[in-house]
DNA sequence: CTTGCTAACGACAATTGTTGTTGATAGCAT
DNA sequence: ATGCTATCAACAACAATTGTCGTTAGCAAG
């Protein structure tokens, strides 16, 4: 994604407004790698703009997402996460006890077996590992010992 | 997943109950290869049985996941979906159209990367093809002449 | 700089998929 | 046949997201 003062020009062209809530939240997301949900986005642009609404921080990623600045993952976590990466293309590992949503690059990704592109036209190919990160897995006991 | 039958006799060593409203959504079940939400479920047992509860239905859905004898899957299409197919390993391609979703057998599934698999461990890789269906997608001219 | 159009705002209600509660019913082990 | 208790249906509650609306303010043009 770029950064907020190329993202104020982009809205501009578009016929966007840009106000201080859509400029916090485009300083948020700029370099953000931790997937957020809108409401961890919504949290933390409080803490500079107490009465922002939620409502905002959804319309503001959804135009983002419109102008393709941002993806927007469902990823089975129970709410949407906000993806700034949009300029290399990449999976995620996810984690099934804390919800740590995190970048991973393949060099190759399955295709759809032959027998089915008659009927289907695949758009995108997602693939998802899911599993436990390490803060939330048993110790990876460096001593195998401690048992 | 087993026949109705079977299932009865697992639900009861198991210590569940077996109802008429059980016995229909095993049946509805079986065999099925459309992964229905629950609410289409819902649906279809009510045609026989008027008075079934949707909670019924998801609390039935959530027994026979702890038994192993369905999967249910958050493939982002709004609603669960119920997977009876538990016996061969597969994939999913989703109609980001009208919500089809259909088994996908894959003979390879990628791995994690190296690099994480020290701050991660894989439970499960999971793979969507999302795109357009047949169905749902511009008709696939056999005559490439109508432009 | 002023002005005016209208996009974006905040507050709040509504919607959807799912889960919690409860008193009544009925499955099934004995 | 009987009693324990899992399951039932009805209904309320919940969380994530979207819709409505009257007010405010961004910003392009003059
Ligand atoms: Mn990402
Ligand atoms: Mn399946
Ligand atoms: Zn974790
Ligand atoms: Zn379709």
């Amino acid at each position: 994604m770029r950064t907020a003062d190329e993202l104020t020009g982009l809205f501009r062209t578009q016929g966007l407004r840009v106000t201080p809530q859509r400029q916090a939240i485009f300083r948020l997301l700029h370099g953000n790698d931790r997937h957020p949900t809108v409401d961890s986005l919504y949290d933390a642009a409080r803490t500079e703009m107490p009465t922002i609404s939620l409502k905002t921080v959804y319309q503001t990623v959804h135009d983002l997402e419109a102008l393709g600045q941002v993806t927007l993952l469902d990823l089975g976590t129970g709410s949407v996460r906000v993806d700034p990466n949009v300029e290399s293309d990449h999976q995620h590992l996810v984690c099934t006890s804390c919800g740590l949503v995190r970048d991973v690059p393949l060099t190759e990704v399955p295709s759809l077996p032959a027998r089915y592109r008659r009927e289907f036209r695949t758009d995108a190919v997602e693939v998802i590992f899911r599993g436990v990160c390490d803060q939330c897995g048993p110790r990876p006991s460096k001593s195998p010992t401690n048992q």
